[in-house]
DNA sequence: CAGTGGTCTAGACCACCAC
DNA sequence: TGGTGGTCTAGACCACTGC
């Protein structure tokens, strides 16, 4: 009822996909096929086609059709994908990630973070580190900056749990997007303290800006993890 | 008379965002009034605005209207986007970019390789190193394998210029997509000798495997930077 | 309430591919 | 030459926003 047309029609081509009905290296019954099997328009069928290939399940080709793409071989457990956003706790669920508090305190803003979260000088902001820890191991140390005013009543209970569950539920903001940065850096004494790296050990950092879908930046922040514990990828669908 | 009209219209948007005529947080002029002024339907403006929405310049919002999004703060000349391809001498100029050939040669798979080109042990593969150097410093080392049978005559003459030229100007073929992977890594002797790296230098690696607009894999590759010379990013829009 | 963007349709023409 | 996906239109209804 609530969900689009297009959505579950992609919904059911990729447990299609999934089943094996569709398998890898073959092509999909053509559009106009499609259309009238689930009883919409042939653009409602190319929406959803569009998103599959976005994310990377099919590949499409005019003048041949529609093919299926196989499984990614360099594909590990380890990989986070950087360019969708996905909670630690929902991506590896709930019950094998914790949360400790290394520091929560609230500050004025040095110039640097007045640009990056687009504030006046005197705009508090949190200041939070947080050890998140995934099934008894150190995994990701976060360094966390949000304006006041946008998040208020941000407490030590809701950081053990799950700052964006409190963002989304509680305080009904949404999602718009974020920029992030991924870097290759030398281990500190945090990360040497928290994250158990070795002293020459490499790190790897996402660095990032997010924002509401109002347009304005509500976080940012940098987390590090051991390189040998997490890696980011991303899919290259050449389409607009 | 080549380009999609909703392609003409993005990218007059673009130049207009950039030239200031729509300021940062500033409302667009709604769908249909554009629609009316560029003289195509409203679908094909939502077509615009949406890929515009995807590249991070504006921010759609239902009931609302579509805002300007400001510049990102944190975007630095040494960002790489990652989730789209552009070849090095694209990216930072082809009088910029000179490549060094340090291995050029051919073999047959092992079983890790049979797997992520999907090919038999029988087929033989080239391998390739060679080392990107910009304006005179060295920049990235590539690895690279690559099945002969889709990447005929290869020369080391095409390797110093460029690979991807020669692939989609003289081969003709189609980039496909390409799921990436960005790790960080500790230095080896190549790294060492060729990048210029410290011994206990982190480096950033993008391990990455490439396909054809037909699903033929026709890439492996690790590529590695020193990790105080370049960045990858990606930007994250909410968007289907 | 009026105005916004989101979705959806039926029908049309085009470029491209394989045969 | 027939079939594929890509693009485009005009018109419609919806959910959501701010007033």
């Amino acid at each position: 009822m609530s969900q689009p047309k297009y959505k579950r029609v992609a919904d059911e081509i990729t447990q299609r996909i999934n089943d094996g009905v569709y398998a890898p290296k073959t092509i999909l019954p053509d559009q106009k096929s499609l259309a009238k099997e689930f009883g919409v328009s042939r653009l409602t069928v190319k929406k959803a086609l569009d998103g599959l290939e976005r994310a990377g399940l099919i590949y499409k080709q005019s003048g041949l059709g529609t093919v299926v793409l196989g499984t990614i071989p360099i594909k590990s457990e380890q990989d986070a994908v950087a360019d969708c956003f996905t909670g630690l706790q929902k991506q590896l669920g709930k019950e094998n990630v914790t949360s400790k508090i290394i520091k929560f305190n609230v500050q004025f803003p040095d110039e640097e973070l007045q640009k990056y979260l687009d504030i006046k000088a005197n705009e508090p902001v949190y200041e939070i580190i947080r050890l998140r820890v995934y099934k008894g191991q150190p995994y990701v140390l976060e360094h966390t900056f949000m304006p006041i005013k946008l998040i208020p009543n941000l407490s030590e209970k809701i950081l053990e749990d799950s700052i964006y569950t409190y963002i989304h539920k509680k305080l009904k903001l949404k999602f718009g997007g974020a920029y992030r940065k991924i870097k290759a850096v030398k281990a500190d004494k945090y990360d040497i303290e928290y994250l158990e790296a070795k002293k020459d050990d490499p790190l790897l950092e996402l660095e990032q800006i997010v924002w509401l879908n109002n347009g304005q930046t509500f976080e940012y922040s940098r987390s590090r993890n051991r390189y040998d514990t997490r890696n980011y990828v991303v899919l290259d669908t050449n389409n607009f």
